[in-house]
DNA sequence: GTGAAAGCGCTAACAC
DNA sequence: GTGTTAGCGCTTTCAC
């Protein structure tokens, strides 16, 4: 019937055939132009709301020289076959989700593995998106300073890394760190064990403010006390096994996941170890798991929504010229079922955690 | 310095000049074609590479009339305020990321709450999308339908409805509640309690291979152990609540989630009230953190992969004129410690889960 | 084997 | 206030 290649969707042409004015007016009038005569526009608009049209983007794109859509790119790790890595990833996603509609931008999702982390560079040079989130950094640190220094609008969520030209959000993890050991010295505790693998900055950050709450408290770092447990959830476990089965010479656990104290706290219940009158545990992330499990799960909460929304300021900053910037965030405690502090007499607890 | 819109990328004419060729040439370059001469060809490759040259798609797909993406809805319950719903859903998410991404499409994801859920129209008809996959069925039935009658390539992932015109994936529910419920019966247990809404599709299908299963077992439903637990977790958690205060007569649970599962052993555990020596309990969608929780979950497993697989084939087929189908995905059942078998003896069962 | 030219659906000068 | 025109970056006939 007509002659273009997309099929038979209703256009411009179509509409202004039919209403009897050019294209350019109901270009105008779509667009909401004052230009345009009000009755004019009222009967284009109504017009094409009946016909459910719909104007290109991509031809819109591509005359506008510029895209509406962000790419959020999401690490696939070679090495585990988890479809999508963190419970907290996810959390973050869906708030950028909701960021990016409620501003008009359309979100492409893309995982990649590290290997083809510059490949993401063609999301943008293709036009697809106008700038990338990416979340999580071990998406190689240098890849991303190459794809910023290129001039990639690039916004990451991760730690705040010396010397990064990249523009990087990330919450306080040092004080997250403070916080929860804190927390647990305030519980009455005195062998806190750090549960993380601090090769990542993200969880270097919390061990230092693990140490810095120690230190605080006339304590220091016991290495004893720290054991190398990775993020993803099935060598975790091994890990965390592993380690209960070589000790328990320890009155406390600060996890660096709440995945990790999830598990750690369900490898200890199997040993007859109890949580938290023998070991308090202390997750992070406050995933919204964490008050569904049983104990429910004192947590370092970080703020998502606010996550989110820096990350698209970033990428749109940094595109319209602006330097790479670090946004840090803050990080508070939500004390759940799993800590008790020393001063909270045993009725007293109770009755507050019944709530 | 360049007169076109988008900034100074580069594009096909720089590539051309350089070379020494035409863009027609280059563009056959880049597409492999074999009528241009192989080292013509070549040289512009390894140009375009140095260059890190993307066509633009926008361009591309304009001129081409189609578009390689594929829209990704996610409901957006009003009601709640979490950010991503069910972890099964993500699961499924990163599983369609993956089908996409490696058969040649970009993924651009939705969040839609029910009142938009007419909007989504404009994926495809700005050209933005070339389908939809709507994960998550109660967007209203009646909606879906109008938008796959209106020509809308769509596919969705729920329970197959009778009458449904549009293309539906599912998993066989009403097998999962036969093997779920079965396998409660195998463990000695009478009082089976079903825990989910059946208003919902796929829930009332789950409920159905429940009474077939007492029912080819010699019994009936009990309506008394029947609760209409949502699966939203906080709404899910006062339900359960709720429902424990008021009754402990059953050995058995039934829940349609592992989420619900886990909050149900959560909130039994704080009651004192063992799992599974006490009550057994089944979930469903085998997520993975169903391994990682105390006690790690039995529950019935849905092919996520497979299931991506299809709402791919699905959306692709239906653009192509295919009609409306069911696909039916086989579920099974994966036993973990929170059942019991009764005939295997306690040191042997033991034994088995310790591994 | 390569180039010239037309045109995908839209927007934005520029005319009137 | 509306129409005419040019052109976004690319692909693809159609010539040569």
């Amino acid at each position: 019937m007509s002659k273009n290649l997309t099929s038979n969707k209703t256009q411009m042409v179509d509409i202004a055939r039919i209403a009897g004015v050019s294209v350019s007016t109901v270009s105008r009038a779509l667009a909401g132009s004052t230009l345009v005569n009000d009755e004019t526009r009222k009967r284009i608009v109504e017009l094409a709301k009946s016909l459910r049209f719909s104007a290109n983007v991509g031809a819109q794109n591509l005359r506008r020289g510029q895209s509406q859509t962000i790419a959020v790119v999401l690490p696939k790790s070679t090495a585990d076959q988890q479809p999508v890595s963190d419970p907290f990833f996810i959390a973050l996603l869906g708030e950028l989700a909701d960021a990016l509609t409620s501003r008009g931008y359309d979100m492409l999702l893309t995982r990649v593995d590290e290997a083809q982390i510059d490949d993401i560079e063609g999301l943008v040079g293709s036009g697809r998106a106008l700038g990338i989130v990416v979340i999580g950094q071990w998406l190689h640190h240098y890849a991303l300073t190459a794809l910023s220094s290129r001039g990639i609008p690039i916004a990451v969520w991760g730690a705040a890394l010396p010397g990064s030209n990249y523009f990087i959000v990330g919450s306080d993890n040092r004080l997250g760190g403070q916080l929860a050991t804190q927390h647990l010295i305030d519980c009455g505790r005195k062998k806190i064990m750090f549960l993380g693998d601090t090769r990542l900055p993200e969880v270097a950050l919390r061990f230092e403010g693990y140490r810095d709450a120690l230190i605080a408290n006339g304590g220091m770092v016991n290495p004893g006390l720290t054991a190398a447990i990775p993020f993803e959830a099935k060598a975790a476990r091994r890990a965390l096994a592993d380690l209960f089965a070589h000790t328990s010479d320890f009155d406390a656990l600060f996890a660096c996941s709440d995945l990790m104290a999830m598990t750690a706290n369900a490898l200890l219940a199997a040993r007859g170890i109890r949580v938290p009158q023998d070991v308090c545990v202390v997750g992070y992330d406050d995933l919204s798991l964490a008050s569904q499990v049983h104990p429910t799960l004192t947590s370092v909460r970080q703020p998502l929504a606010d996550a989110a929304q820096a990350l698209l300021d970033g990428v749109l900053y940094v595109r319209e010229g602006g330097a790479a910037k670090m946004v840090i965030l803050p990080t508070g405690l939500v004390e759940r079922e799993s800590t008790l502090r020393r001063s909270a007499t045993k009725s007293a607890k109770s009755a507050q955690t019944k709530k």
